[in-house]
DNA sequence: TGTACATCAGTGAACGCGCGTTCACTGATGTAC
DNA sequence: TGTACATCAGTGAACGCGCGTTCACTGATGTAC
């Protein structure tokens, strides 16, 4: 059944899946040592074996789920211009859905979580919209723009992106009509950053 | 020292101050009923006679937290066009340092709280973004715009705004460069957002 | 291959603590006459 | 105005509970010879 490395590593993911299964409508704040101990079939003692704390959980459930984010938001660049952004919203979408836990979790503990956990979202978040700022001053009519104007329309749009994510988790997805509203309207408000980012040039300092 | 009434109303009115105070930075879900109390200076089962549970407090203080909110959005609205945009931030930035707490548990409880306080707030947030969309719609050049796209464009904007609220509130007061520079990017967001809206016409369909 | 020892993931008892909630109460304020 | 009774915000003891963390432990897996 493995070697004792391997087995050590099977009970640390199971603790991992345990607590995000537990975060679905919780905060990390609320959640227990103990109750994540018992979800995997383990004494509480035996938690100290993987994780310093709760908070040094969530800090590795926030690695987990930025991998997820970060490959939504690497497939959504592949697209170009106008185009780009109807598969942006439809990747987007899929993702949420193959990893609604890890989103649920990115969501919910980017402003209400344990300092520890906030900070690191928002570092990985902030490298987020730097690399997106660099693939939109490589669309054509974007060359001209400054690299902090870049930055404050990549910013814009991972804020919008995250509204969207937002809308998705809370739109029950048996109801193909309201996810399609939610789709439709995302799609509608990157359009119009897309507009402004346009005519950005004539408008701006 | 007033009536029976009044002093009943003056200890409510310390347990929802103190409670926001002790929710600087953690969630609702671990603040404790006796903590409130103890804040307050009272015993634990006093609690009661003001509120039904912690859960209940929270609700009121989305209530008190919400009229900080739509002050801030009224105000912003009651100027025109592009001069709007520099006002609306201005305005924005003063009211959140002035209720700041509010704006704090608003920012955190929006997606980290408990299910009752969640959505409560969700509910004031869409009641804001229709009242938006309705002013957006009187401006020039935005006669033609259906009711769902100036909705879809009020969200954007009520997104954004949170986003520049958090901006705002993660920056130290004191170093007024960096709170420059937030407000600097957050008109520049608000423009690019109007610039898109004013060649909306030509996009949509 | 066999033996002796080291490692270490998981055990289980025990601790002290703060929690929400119950209950019967007190005593100042308010009301009726 | 004075007296008798009602109201009710706040008290204080008590409860059972789940919590994080400590500690000495067990026994299977891994390693050295």
């Amino acid at each position: 059944m493995g070697t004792r490395q391997e087995r050590k590593q099977r009970t640390r993911q199971a603790l991992l899946d345990a607590a995000l299964m537990l975060l679905a409508d919780r905060s990390l704040a609320s959640l227990s040592l103990r109750e994540v101990a018992r979800a995997v079939g383990i004494v509480p003692t035996a938690f100290y074996r993987h994780f310093a704390s709760m908070d040094d959980l969530g800090v590795a459930l926030v690695e987990d789920s930025m991998r997820s984010l970060r490959t939504t938001i690497k497939q959504a660049r592949t697209q170009r211009a106008a185009a780009a952004i109807r598969g942006s919203v439809a990747v987007l979408a899929r993702q949420v859905r193959a990893r609604e836990p890890h989103f649920r979790f990115l969501i919910r503990e980017r402003y209400g979580g344990v300092p520890a956990v906030r900070r690191s979202i928002a570092v990985e978040l902030k490298l987020i919209a730097s690399e997106l700022a660099v693939d939109l001053g490589r669309f054509p009519g974007m060359e001209a723009c400054s690299g902090d104007d870049l930055r404050m329309a990549a910013e814009l749009m991972v804020g919008a992106m995250l509204g969207i994510v937002l809308a998705l988790l809370e739109v029950d997805p048996h109801h193909a009509e309201d996810e399609k509203d939610v789709v439709a309207t995302a799609e509608k408000q990157l359009r119009l950053i897309a507009l402004g980012m346009g005519r950005w040039r004539s408008a701006s300092t």
